[in-house]
RNA sequence: GGGCGAUUAGCUCAGUUGGUAGAGCAGUUCGUUUACACCGAAAAGGUCGGGGGUUCAAGUCCCUCAUCGCCCACCA
């Protein structure tokens, strides 16, 4: 007998050396499972990339869902016998980490970034990710993760770094990536310019000033601005105002004394809103900045890059900060009898930099963008609804990827979100004014530019920024494949299955990938996108390192074991659904992989020398339960393929423990004695193997240590056994 | 302001094409200590958020209201 089944089962003593055992079998990469004869090479390939969770951080609830479910899919498919990939792999987080190894310096070397150079400040960056990738490799492990780890990918590595410069000079190739000066989101804090989408809002209740302007009011929350506003905008069927006139100039008394509007009559402004009349101040807002490049208007930057008003708002209020500036510059409107009112509680929405939480202040400054309106050549298209050689812009390539079914959203409500968003992109700024990153691959010397990774010649100087972090994660499906080197593997894996992911980036990342590998190589980067919830307590809120409620999923695992912890988060991960965590169901699964133990355990010890190759005539009531093991084998495999984990992980859940254990195990004692034994035994040893397998891609850890313990199998390894057919 | 989701047993959630409700956990009662006390059995628990409609029949379809949550949107 097996002494280990003598104790509970040990999920401490057992996960790491199953894992180890896993690893050094080599056969989570599909070349040496060809190799080793367990999988097909012909067969169908399944691939899934990573998300690649941040090489600086730990281990959070949202990661340990997302290993479960694709770890899941990957155990599940690979028994099906395809060609099954997982390719692991770490993201640099540029702003992020930039800052936690800027303070890190600055609190050891008492140096800023400046202080060390660019050079030497990115070696420090260089160690510092070297030093802390570790910890989260090996938390993805814990989770008992499939991943073909000789195929690690690191966003900021030679090959990732040389896809990024190979799409980056394509696209520049293609006009798609211009140059231009536009209103941009400017992170104060941050010292670089970030996109639409890293921008949040949060709601304040500040005051708002109504303010004579002339022989107008007019509205702002924002006065230390306002020394730029030099026109008056009105709805041009605005019946108040029909006596003024577009390009109409007149005097008026404003902060610094008498400045000269001019009129301009928009259908911007709206007559509904306040006084039906505002002014502008293109420099610091895009709506103004798009009224003033409508119009042909000047603008000047009244507000410098950090927060500070210019010389230009006049000694009095030269070098304050935008919060002192405000009441100054009302005091003084006040002396002047310029301000008609102020409503304290006005409530509206202020820009946040979602990373760094700083106020954004929309300034106007060159940058790069990638336009997503101009028409380019598509050469060769695998894109339903798009011709080989076909003039397409990135939007409409965006949207046939998923009209025309080629990407599938699960769930798929989210099409008309997508939709939506792609609908209204605007363009977007790649460049960021950070240093780790990826370099723009962009050269000047004497007003001439050319894109491409080396250097020209002398006298060429490469461009200083760096790209957006979901420049680089837009081609991860690409460049974690080896493109643009490595056709085979992108021969073979390439779309990919299956993107899974959280439904919080489906702006940032599924779409930026859906572009990037739509243009470069004229297909999808994957043919389905299952979008998971986010993790919350058991209180339904949101897991956060700020709220302090978080649970901690490396203490799940060593209280409870990953089986547990993983069945936990797969029970409750509806698609799309936030996926509610509460302690005591993870409790709850440890009992069952105890549970799945001692099962083990009986069969085991009454099944010795059992034969399987022989199977025994069935009575009737045999045949019932096989034809009932059957039945669940099917809709566990039918809720697999149709993305309901939740359903699935329940029915194999209660078929174990209330149909095999509560009724076939308990019939079979009184059998074992008599003269059915033989036929008895062979029916639990077969329905012991098939529920190990049905089990194995939710609980992969106990699984595969029985099966170690099993003296009759068809292979070494339960993760490459064959998944039970009906 | 626009859009989307949720509302079912004390708690967390299932309920796929409409046929008068299910699971886990918690709780109650009893039993079992030779696979498993990380056990078994039984009972209990819901007018399926409110209201209206379609239908022989609605948790399930339609309308409406309410509450909660999320996403998008720079009315200055």
């Amino acid at each position: 007998m097996h002494e280990k089944f003598e104790k509970p089962y040990d999920p401490q003593e057992t996960e790491s050396r199953i894992y180890q055992m896993w690893e050094e079998s080599g056969l989570f990469n599909p070349e040496k499972s060809i190799e080793a004869g367990y999988t097909d090479e012909n067969a169908e390939s399944y691939t899934i990339v990573l998300p690649p969770p941040n090489v600086t951080g730990v281990l959070h609830m949202g990661h340990a869902s997302m290993l479960a479910i694709e770890d899941l899919l990957i155990r599940y498919q690979r028994m099906q016998g395809k060609r099954t990939l997982w390719i692991p792999g770490t993201d640099s987080a540029s702003i992020a980490t930039q800052s936690v190894v800027e303070k890190k310096v600055q609190k050891e070397e008492k140096k800023n970034r400046h202080d060390l150079g660019r050079e030497v400040f990115l070696e420090r960056i260089a160690d510092f990710v070297e030093d802390s990738k570790n910890t989260i490799i090996s938390q993805v492990k814990a989770m008992g993760s499939s991943l073909d780890w000789s195929r690690y990918a690191f966003t900021m590595d030679e090959t990732r770094t040389s896809a990024v410069n190979e799409a980056f000079i394509r696209m520049y190739n293609a006009g798609l990536i211009t140059r231009g000066h536009r209103s941009v989101n400017w992170d104060p804090k941050g010292q670089t310019t970030i996109s639409d989408d890293e921008v949040e809002y949060k709601e304040e209740t500040t005051k708002f000033y109504y303010l004579k302007y002339g022989p107008f009011t007019i509205g702002t929350a924002r006065p230390e601005t306002k020394f730029g506003d030099k026109y008056v905008v009105m709805h041009p069927d605005d019946e108040r105002y029909k006596e003024y006139e577009h390009g109409q100039q007149l005097e008026v008394e404003w902060i610094n004394g008498k400045i000269t509007a001019t009129i301009i009559k928009d259908e911007a402004a709206n007559p509904e809103f306040g006084s039906g009349v505002m002014t502008i101040t293109p420099w610091h807002s895009a709506i103004d900045f798009d009224i003033a490049k409508k119009h042909d208007l000047e603008y000047e930057q009244i507000i410098d890059f950090y927060g500070k008003l210019l010389p230009v708002t006049g000694e009095e209020f030269e070098g304050m900060k935008i919060g002192e500036a405000r009441e100054k510059i009302i005091e003084k409107l006040e002396s002047k009898g310029l301000v008609e009112k102020i409503d304290e509680n006005y409530v509206h929405n202020i820009a946040i930099g979602d990373r760094t939480k700083a106020t954004i202040e929309p300034q106007v400054m060159e940058q790069w963008f990638i336009d997503v309106n101009k028409k380019i050549t598509l050469p060769e298209s695998h894109i339903t609804g798009i011709k080989d050689g076909q003039e397409v812009t990135l939007k409409e390539l965006m949207i046939a990827a998923v009209e025309g079914g080629d990407v599938d959203i699960i769930p798929n409500r989210f099409n008309k979100i997508y939709f939506h968003w792609v609908n209204n992109l605007r363009p977007w700024c790649i460049s960021r004014q950070i240093w780790y990153g990826h370099r723009i691959p962009m050269w000047y010397k004497d007003g001439e530019e050319k894109a491409q990774i080396e250097s020209p010649g002398d006298g060429w100087e490469q461009d200083p920024d760096t790209l957006d972090t979901w420049f680089s994660s837009g081609l991860w499906t690409l460049s974690t494949l080896g493109w643009p080197n490595k056709e085979e593997d992108l021969k073979i894996y390439h779309p990919t299955s299956v993107l899974e992911t959280g439904h919080d980036i489906i702006f940032f990342w599924v779409a930026r990938m859906i572009l990037m590998t739509t243009f470069l190589t004229g297909e999808v980067p994957f043919k389905k996108v299952f979008l998971h919830g986010m993790v919350r307590d058991a209180k339904g809120a949101k897991m956060s390192k700020s709220k302090g409620n978080g649970i901690d999923p490396l203490d799940l695992i060593s209280e409870y074991g990953a089986d547990a912890s993983r069945f936990a988060l797969l029970t409750g991960a509806a698609p799309g659904n936030d996926i509610p965590l509460d302690v005591q169901q993870v409790r709850g699964y440890k009992k069952f992989t105890n549970k799945i133990w001692n099962v083990a355990r009986f069969v085991l010890t009454h099944t010795d020398g059992v034969d399987l190759s022989k199977r025994p005539d069935f009575s009737e009531d045999d045949e019932k339960d096989l034809e009932e093991l059957n039945a669940m084998v099917n809709e566990v495999t039918e809720h697999l393929d149709t993305y309901r984990f939740d359903l699935a992980a329940d029915r194999a859940y209660h078929y174990l423990w209330h149909t095999f254990a509560d009724i076939i195990i308990e019939k079979s004692k009184e059998e074992l004695e008599g003269d059915r034994r033989s036929t008895v035994q062979w029916k639990l040893y077969y329905i012991l193997i098939t529920v190990l397998k049905t089990l194995h891609p939710f609980m992969p850890f106990v699984t595969e240590e029985i099966w170690q313990s099993l003296d009759t199998k068809e292979s070494p390894y339960l993760f490459v056994a064959k998944w039970p057919k009906a």
